[in-house]
DNA sequence: TAAGCGAATGATAATCGTTCTCATTATACT
DNA sequence: AGTATAATGAGAACGATTATCATTCGCTTA
């Protein structure tokens, strides 16, 4: 077997604070959560994640600035935002649930999850023309 | 009128390079190609791309590593991504196009564009068990 | 239970894409 | 031409992520 049953200590912490919160965190926000519990080293945590990533447990994508922000792969959430004031607006429901699962069929590939986010301008922005 | 019709040299320049190409490229790629055609700052190669996204003229995306990838709006490639390796394969047609469209009616936003991506274990890295 | 060994860890330095600063120059408008 | 504003280039600064390395942990085996 390739993976042991359970995860280490630290790959455990952080999927359970991820799985304890409802939106999507940095590692750095998770660091800053996890040491008040624990003594743990920042790339501890970038390790954990990178781990928990290849086993299917977590996924990522970056935010505006470039930063990843984390969250259980059952956490399917996706967004409009903003170019000017970077403001997202959450979308109802994910359009590419089918599309996800048909795709397994169709290509030679284990599909972990997948990313989707809208980019444009939003109505209060649209208004304070430039 | 907010905008000026021409756009200023640099920004055009870039525009041009970005269009010639028909892969995404990164902000430093870009200054690498520009500057053998002219003298040009990298500070201004990051200005011209943000100001042509908020023009919604180009799009942008992070690659697996997080640098941000730029190329026109107009180009709508969506990829296959192996966390394991790296490696990405191209979707063959957007599955979003239409839904984008909808979204245009239902939300008080102006789309410009998207981004789409899988993520998970390709066929080789499968086989290829850790 | 003690020894051995590879994985995991924490501290910290290094990396590198991106942003900021600021003095200079190009451009638009009168 | 003269002035106001936007654009620009060089380089410093920033900050998230990664690499390094010595130490410790967890598990297997004798
Ligand atoms: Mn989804
Ligand atoms: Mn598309
Ligand atoms: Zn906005
Ligand atoms: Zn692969």
């Amino acid at each position: 077997m390739p993976y042991p049953s359970r995860l280490p200590r630290n790959q455990q912490a952080v999927l359970d604070v991820l799985s304890q919160q409802s939106h999507p965190l940095s590692a750095q926000e998770l660091y800053g959560v996890l040491r008040q519990q624990q003594l743990i080293g920042l790339a501890t945590v970038y390790r954990a994640l990178e781990t928990l990533k290849l086993r299917g447990l977590v996924q990522s994508r970056a935010d505006t600035s470039g930063e990843s922000l984390y969250s259980p792969v059952e956490q399917d959430q996706h967004y409009l935002t903003c170019l000017q004031c970077g403001r997202s607006f959450p979308l109802d429901r994910c359009p590419v649930q089918e599309l996800e699962e048909h795709l397994q069929y169709s290509v030679p590939f284990k599909v972990y999850y997948h990313t989707l986010e809208f980019f444009g301008i939003c109505e209060p922005c649209i208004e304070s023309v430039d």
